[in-house]
DNA sequence: ATGAAAATGAGGTGCGCAACTCATAATTTG
DNA sequence: CAAATTATGAGTTGCGCACCTCATTTTCAT
C-alpha cells in the first residue's frame, strides 16, 4: 500500500491568476472570457500565468455566476420506429438530468424529407445555443447547418451524419463498420454451411446509414466468404408488413436460404414469415438495434445476433458534447465514442 | 415541426420551497440536509412542498457552497497486467476531469492477498468519503468493507465484486454471462467442425471472475454444444511464459484441437505457441480484454473474437457513482451498467 | 404551571465566478 | 502636444446554496 500524501494544494482561483500575472481580476476575467479591451501582450501574460498555475475555471462556479441555462434543441423523426422512440425517451431523461445547466427541447421533423429538415434548421429560433439533429446528406440541409454554425449555433449530427457540413461532431456509429461486422458474423456463423444464398432486407438504400451498412456487408462477404451468394437488397421501408412479404418471397424462392441480414427495422414481419414457413432457427438471421422485439427473438434463438447502437449513450453523449462545446470544456473522445455493440442471447443487458 | 414554447418556468429554489411549506429558509435547509432539529411533521410538510414544486437542489450551487472537495481513494492491484494498467490510467484521467468536485487518490495493494487488501481497507484514513476497490471474497475483506460502510464511508467494488459485503454498488461485468458469451461464440464459430477438443486456460480459478467465466463457458458448452470436449483448465497465472507452455502442451497433446478459450491475461504466450506450431488461424481462439496485443492478434485473425469490459467506462462509472452517492444525487442505472463487449476485427474502436 | 429541551426564525457569510460600472492610466492619433 | 481612444484597475452585485449564530417560540415532562 503506497499512499500519496493528503496534501491539499488548494486549487488556483482566478484571483491567483490575476495576482500572478500582475493584473487586476477584471482584466483577467476579460481575457479569459474573450471580452474586448485587453492588449495582446497582457492577454499573453495572463495565459502564461494560467498555465504556470495550472488554473482551470471552476465549472460549477462559472455556471452559477452566469445564471443562464443553455438552450438545446433536438430534431428527431416525427414518425418514429422503435429505435427512434427509445432515443427520444432517452433524450427526455437526459433533459431532466441536465437541468438546470441546460434546457432541452425536442422538435419533430420528417427527417426523410430533406426540405422539411432544411426548413426546420433554417427557421431555428436564435434562442438556441445548440442543435442536435438526425441529419441527411443534402445540399440544402448542409447549407442550413453551415448557416447555423456561422451564426454561432453549435450543431451535432445524431445517428445519421452529414459529414460535409460544418457540424462539429457526429454522435453515432460507423455504419460501414457495422455492415462489415454483420458480414463477419454471418460468415463465421455460417462456417458449417457449404454454400447457399443470403437474403438482405433494408429500409431504403437512399438512407445513408442503410446504404453504408449494405456496402460494408457486401464488402466482407465478397472478399472473405465468396462461396455464398448475397442476393439483391429488398427495400421494405422499415415496415413490418412489407418486410414480411419480402421475407416470405425470399424463403419461397430460395429453399436453401442460409442467411438473412436485415439492415433496418421492421423485424416483426420477418419473424412472422420465418415462423410461418417453419424455418426459424434454420436461417442465420442478423438484425440491427436492440428492442423488446429483437430481444425476444434473440432469446428464442430466432435471431442469431443483434448489432446495436446504444440509444441512451447517444442521447447522453449528444447532450454532453453540446454542453462541453458551449461552455468551452474539453470533450473526452473515449467517453463519446459510440460503440458498435454485438448482442447474443448471453450478453444481453 | 411541433415546438414546445420558449416558456421559461424559472426553476424552484430552496426559498420557494420554504415559502410553499410555510417555514423559514433555515428550517428547509436543515430538513433537506438531514441536520437535526426538525420535527417529523415539519419535515413532511417540507418534503411535500419539494415534490409539489418539483424542487431539485442546484447541484452546482450546492457544490460551491459546500466548498469542500470529496475525497475518493481507488485501491488497485500493485502488479498490474495490461488491463489493470489501462484501468489505472483511466482512473487518473477521471481524477483530472472530476477536479475540483472530487479529489481521487490511487493506492496500490496486492489484491490477490486477502489479508493485505483487508489491512488496506481497515487502515483507510477517515479523510476519505468513499472507496473504490478491486475486491475479493474473503471474510476479513467483507468485514473491512462492512466496517467502512458502517462508519459512513461509501464503498463500491470495481471489476471484481464482494457480493456479500455492504458495498452499495458493483462496477463491472457479469462474469458468468461473459463466460456464457464466450461459450456461445465458440459454439457458433465452430459450426463447421464436427467435433474436437477445446482447451481452456485461466489465470487462476481462485479468482472469482475467472471461476465465474469458466462456469458460464462450461455451462453453455455442455448443454448446447456437447459434441465438443472441453479440456480441463490450465492455470497460467496470467503469465505469458506459463501460458506459452500450457498452450504448447495443449497443441502437442491434441493435434485436432479446434478451440481455445483464454479466460485471463497473458495472451502473448498463447500467440507464440500457436505461431510456433503453425496452427494460428486454425484454432478458434477467444480471448478477454482488449489491449494493444489482443487488438493486433484480432486484426491478423489469430484471435477470433475478444470479449471486453471497457476500462474507461468502469473508471468513470465508479467515480460518478461515488459522487452521486456522496452528494445524494440519483444514479442512472442505464448509464452505469458495464456491458460485455464483443469485438471482432470489424468493430474495433 | 413551570422549567428544561427542542424546534424554528431571522439573518449573515462566503464559495468562485460572470458581468457589470466608473474612474484612472496608458497609448495612439491628428 | 492635446484630444480621442483604448486598456486597465477597483469595486459591486448576485447566482443558489451550505453552514453558522443567536434570539425567540413551541413542545414536552414533571
Amino acid at each position: 500500500m503506497n499512499g500519496e500524501g493528503p496534501d491539499l494544494p488548494r486549487r488556483a482561483t482566478l484571483e491567483d491568476v490575476a495576482r500572478e500575472a500582475g493584473v487586476s481580476l477584471a482584466t483577467a476575467d476579460r481575457a479569459l472570457n474573450g471580452r474586448p479591451g485587453v492588449r495582446a501582450v497582457t492577454r499573453a501574460r495572463i495565459e502564461a500565468a494560467v498555465t504556470r498555475l495550472g488554473y482551470r475555471a471552476h465549472p460549477a462556479a462559472a455556471l452559477l455566476a452566469r445564471n443562464r441555462s443553455l438552450r438545446f434543441v433536438f430534431l428527431l423523426p416525427a414518425n418514429a420506429n422503435s429505435f427512434m422512440a427509445s432515443l427520444e425517451a432517452y433524450v427526455r431523461d437526459t433533459a431532466v438530468a441536465l437541468a438546470p445547466e441546460a434546457l432541452i427541447d425536442i422538435r419533430h421533423v420528417d427527417v426523410f424529407d430533406p426540405s422539411a429538415l432544411a426548413i426546420a434548421l433554417e427557421t431555428m429560433p436564435a434562442q438556441y445555443d445548440a442543435v442536435a439533429t438526425v441529419a441527411v446528406e443534402h445540399p440544402r440541409v448542409r447549407a442550413a447547418i453551415d448557416d447555423l454554425a456561422a451564426r454561432g449555433t453549435h450543431v451535432v449530427t445524431l445517428v445519421s451524419d452529414a459529414p460535409t457540413s460544418q457540424r462539429f461532431h457526429y454522435v453515432g456509429i460507423d455504419n460501414p463498420a457495422a455492415g462489415r461486422t454483420a458480414g463477419s458474423l454471418m460468415g463465421r456463423f455460417l462456417g458449417g454451411a457449404a454454400e447457399g444464398p443470403i437474403g438482405v432486407i433494408a429500409g431504403s438504400l437512399a438512407l445513408r446509414d442503410h446504404a453504408e451498412r449494405h456496402f460494408g456487408f457486401n464488402q466482407v462477404m465478397a472478399t472473405e466468404y465468396p462461396r455464398f451468394t448475397v442476393l439483391p437488397v429488398l427495400e421494405g421501408h422499415d415496415d413490418p408488413a412489407r418486410n414480411r412479404a419480402h421475407a416470405a418471397a425470399l424463403l419461397a424462392a430460395h429453399p436453401d436460404l442460409v442467411g438473412l441480414y436485415n439492415i433496418g427495422a421492421g423485424n416483426e414481419g420477418i419473424a412472422a414469415a420465418l415462423k410461418e414457413t417453419g424455418r426459424a432457427q434454420k436461417v442465420v438471421w442478423i438484425a440491427h438495434e436492440l428492442s423488446a422485439e429483437t430481444r425476444r427473438l434473440l432469446l428464442c434463438d430466432v435471431i442469431a445476433t443483434v448489432i446495436d447502437q446504444n440509444a441512451g449513450h447517444e442521447a447522453r453523449s449528444a447532450a454532453r458534447v453540446l454542453l462541453a462545446r458551449c461552455s468551452g470544456a474539453p470533450i473526452n473522445p473515449d467517453q463519446e465514442r459510440i460503440r458498435i455493440d454485438i448482442f447474443l442471447r448471453d450478453n444481453l443487458p
